[in-house]
DNA sequence: TATCAATGAATGAACGTTCATTAACTTGTA
DNA sequence: TACAAGTTAATGAACGTTCATTCATTGATA
C-alpha cells in the first residue's frame, strides 16, 4: 500500500473538503483491492490515507456511507469516459468511434486491478444490498443505451441482417465484463492485450464491414 | 429463507456426517444470497439450517472453512454438469454438444440466483483472498480447457476462417460470466430467455453451419 | 453403560462510532 | 501590523456492540 499523502506530517486543516473526500475514497478503493471489501477496517482506510481514524466519520457519516460513495465515484468515472467518447460522434465514423469504445474499456485505466476489484467487490454483495444494486444497474443502463444508439447506427449503414442492436449490446457489455473478471482472477495467464482482441473478434463476427480481426 | 430442515425439531445424531455437511452448504448458500457473502454471521447459517450455533465449528473446524467448501461445492457442481455433457460426444455431433452447453449454461438450476450470488460473492473477494482466486481460476481453467476441444473439432468441420479455438473460447466463457452478471443485476428487465438469445448469437456469428439465430 | 453428535451460554477479540481535546486558520479590532 | 477571540478540521482514547469460537452439558444410539 502507497500513502496517498506524503506523510503523517504536522499539517493540519490543509486541504479543502472534496479534496479529502476524494483523498478517502481513493485510500478505500486501494484498501479494497488489497484486503477485500468485506475485510476492510476503518482503521485500513484511515491509516492508507495517512489520516486519523476520526475522519471518515466527519466526513462521511458512516462506513456505509463512504463504501457507497466510492462505488459512485469508479462508476462515474467509467460512464464519464464513455459519454466522452460519444460526443465526438459528430466528427468522427461510426468505425472509429467504436474503435475508441474498444481502446477504452481496454485501457490502463479502466483495466486497473484496483478498480476491477471495486467493480465485483460491489457486485458480488449486489444482490443483497438494494443500493449497490441500484447504482450497478443504473450503471448498465446508462451504458447499454449509449451503446444502442451507436450500434444501431452501424446496422444500418452495413445492412447487417445479424441480430438486432439490443442483443449487440447486451453480447457486447457481457463480454467485456467478463474480460474483466477473467483480468481480475487469472492475472499472469491473461492480460489488457488478449482480452481487446477477444471483444474486438465479437465486434468483427457481428460488423465484418466496420472492424477487422 | 427457507429452512433445509424439517423443524429444530429433538432429533439428533440423526444425520451422517456428509449429509449435515451438505445440509450446512446449501444453507450457507441461501444466506450468502440473502444477506451477501460479507455479512453473514454463524448464527444466520445455523438458524437457516435449523440447528444450534455451535455446529459449524463441529464440522467444518471455522467459519473460513465452510465458507471455501461452499465455493468449492458450486463450482464443482458446475463442473461435472459440463464433463456430463462433453461425455456424450461419442454419441452426438457437434451442433448438439453445442446445443447441449447453451441449455446449461443458461438452465433453471445454474441461473439460480442463490447460486449465481455465491459465484460473484467469491469473485469480488479473490483478488484479496489467495485461496478463493486458486479455486476460481482452477475452475475458469478446467472449463475453458474442454470447450476449447469442442471448439477446435468445430472449426474443423467448418473449416472456420475466424478466430483460434482459444480466442472463441474466452470470448464464449466470458459472454456467459457477463450474462450471469445481468441476470444477477438486473433480474426484472433480463431473464435467462434473453441471456441465452444472446449467448446463441455469439456462437452463431462464430460458427454460422453448426448453430442458427 | 459408553460413546459421541449436538447444544447454547459464556468468552474475548475486533470493530464502528463518539466526542472531548488539540491545533490550524480566519476575522475583528486598535 | 499585531494580537486576541472565534471557528472548525483533525485527532485518537474510550465505549458499546457484534460476532466467531469454545467447551461443559445434554441426550440419542448401540
Amino acid at each position: 500500500m502507497t500513502k496517498t499523502t506524503a506523510s503523517p506530517s504536522r499539517k493540519r486543516r490543509a486541504m479543502p473538503k472534496q479534496d479529502r473526500r476524494i483523498q478517502l475514497i481513493k485510500a478505500t478503493i486501494s484498501c479494497i483491492a488489497n484486503k477485500g471489501l468485506s475485510n476492510i477496517t476503518m482503521a485500513d482506510i484511515t491509516t492508507e490515507a495517512g489520516l486519523s481514524l476520526g475522519i471518515v466519520n466527519l466526513h462521511f457519516q458512516s462506513k456505509n456511507n463512504l463504501l457507497v460513495e466510492t462505488l459512485r465515484f469508479v462508476v462515474d468515472e467509467y460512464n464519464e469516459g464513455q459519454a466522452k467518447i460519444l460526443k465526438k460522434r459528430s466528427t468522427k465514423t461510426t468505425q472509429e468511434i467504436l474503435e475508441d469504445h474498444l481502446a477504452f474499456d481496454f485501457s490502463a485505466k479502466v483495466c486497473q486491478k484496483d478498480k476491477l476489484a471495486v467493480w465485483f467487490g460491489f457486485w458480488g454483495e449486489a444482490k443483497s444490498r438494494p443500493t449497490y444494486q441500484k447504482i450497478c444497474a443504473e450503471s448498465d443502463s446508462a451504458t447499454e443505451s449509449s451503446i444502442s444508439t451507436l450500434f444501431q447506427e452501424i446496422i444500418e449503414e452495413g445492412n447487417y441482417q445479424g441480430p438486432d442492436a439490443d442483443t449487440v449490446t447486451k453480447g457486447y457489455t457481457a463480454i467485456v465484463e467478463g474480460l474483466w473478471l477473467d483480468l481480475l482472477i487469472t492475472p499472469a495467464a491473461f492480460n489488457r492485450k488478449n482480452a481487446k482482441r477477444v471483444a474486438r473478434a465479437y465486434l468483427a463476427a457481428m460488423f465484418p464491414q466496420h472492424i477487422d480481426l
